[in-house]
DNA sequence: CGCCGCTTTGATCTGGCTCAATCCGTGTGG
DNA sequence: CCACACGGATTGAGCCAGATCAAAGCGGCG
């Protein structure tokens, strides 16, 4: 699955970033390759289960973090506890607020995840310099807007069937980094609820309408978790 | 009401800058006076009625433009036309997606707006500068993500009522630039099928929200348009 | 095997939508 | 100056998509 991309520096630069990800589309392809090495000295690769809080928020953020492998979300609370998923993040997106000393959102682990950890300090050093690593975060940070908007129309005018169909279709687009074409079979990354948080809907909702898709043999759902897409055009036609 | 304020170079400003809120929260403000006085040459100041397109969905932009006064919603559409309020932009946003050839959303003016209009090219070389000016373009796209997510919990999560609570709160706490505090009455920039769009709401209800609000003394309404609010507290309680 | 947490399925309820009538402020022509 | 028409806003009645409440089903793990 995952090999090892021709990389003219390979020799060059530290081994773990070799096959990341993150060398490639992520922020760390705008540094040279002494920013890279220089930066590889604070970096700390870690691994996540399922339902680990990453960044909280309202607290200081002590590092930035690369996503590498796995889905994070960003969650948002009222008071009397009623959530919303706010974005996912998938490989390579960088996790944390630039420029700001405390997170506007919690960012937890969705299923196992890969994460490369970037000392604040080291992050904004770079960024200071004002260069293409900033300009690679600005692009994120814009693209990530683009998104957003994107759910807010999802959010306030779709039906339950089209929130479901459009959750579905964006992981089939943005589960695997690698892949440009739609993936036809995937695991969920998010629990019902998570979904449900996702799509500003109930678990029971959320289940019932992935019973309808399946009645229609539009998908497949083997022991609740993975998924085929039969029919993609169908499923895209969904959306609304 | 708006006053030239102090700045140790007016002097060498061009004078359609030296009243500018631009100049001083907005982008103008992280330009040197020799980068203001140059791009100066090229901006076009502008008035346009309530209800002109500015930037068009999926169309090439030809100049940015920076909100002076009024209003400015950001919606996009769904093919059967139903249709998302995105993002409100008040003074002194910049208007226009930053390094991409097309808008991804619609840009109309809510009430009557003055813009300051900035060719592509000219912004796009100071930008590109990578100095404070990209900086300062980076914060805002920063802070709308934030507003954007903010907003999808409303619209996932919050009740009719809450929501038509959150949207006044909202106005009173971004219509006035200059003012710090929330402001008590103000005429809203928005009819009530954009409320309505904004919110992820019919109309009806929309209306229905803002009598139960009159009747219960949160606030008053003149002339349709007129808000004033009797009691913020009270308001900012009923944004859930 | 038996418990536990997640998911599905069923029955009922309700907040917000739909459809329809009316109101009101504004602009227009007589 | 008034009569009238028009577009946005309000108000009312009834309905339905999705929420809520409740009961199984199922898979994984000790």
């Amino acid at each position: 699955m995952q090999t090892v991309r021709k990389d003219i520096h390979n020799s060059e630069l530290p081994i773990l970033c070799q096959s990341c990800e993150a060398r490639h589309q992520g922020i760390c392809g705008a540094m040279t390759s002494e920013q890279l090495l220089a930066i590889s000295k604070h970096t700390r690769r870690v691994r996540r289960e399922p339902g680990q809080e990453i960044l909280a928020d309202a607290m200081p953020i002590a590092s930035y973090a690369n996503v590498l492998k796995g889905v994070v979300k960003l969650t948002k609370v009222l008071e009397d506890g009623r959530q919303q998923v706010v974005g996912l993040q998938f490989a390579p997106d960088l996790l944390g607020r630039p420029f700001a000393s405390e997170s506007r959102v919690t960012a937890e682990t969705a299923s196992d995840v890969e994460l490369c950890m970037i000392p604040k300090t080291a992050l904004e050093a770079l960024m200071s310099a004002g260069g293409p690593v900033e300009h690679r975060i600005m692009m994120q940070a814009l693209r990530e807007l683009d998104e957003a908007r994107d759910w807010m129309v999802t959010l306030g005018r779709k039906t339950a069937a089209e929130k479901v169909a459009s959750f579905l279709y964006l992981l089939a687009t943005h589960i695997d980094p690698t892949e440009e074409t739609a993936l036809a079979t995937f695991d969920l990354p998010l629990s019902r609820a998570d979904i449900a948080d996702f799509l500003g809907l109930t678990i029971e909702t959320v289940s019932r309408q992935l019973t309808k898709l399946k009645a229609e043999k539009v998908i497949e759902i083997a022991n609740y978790r993975h998924v085929s897409i039969n029919d993609l055009t169908q499923l895209r036609l969904r959306c609304g």
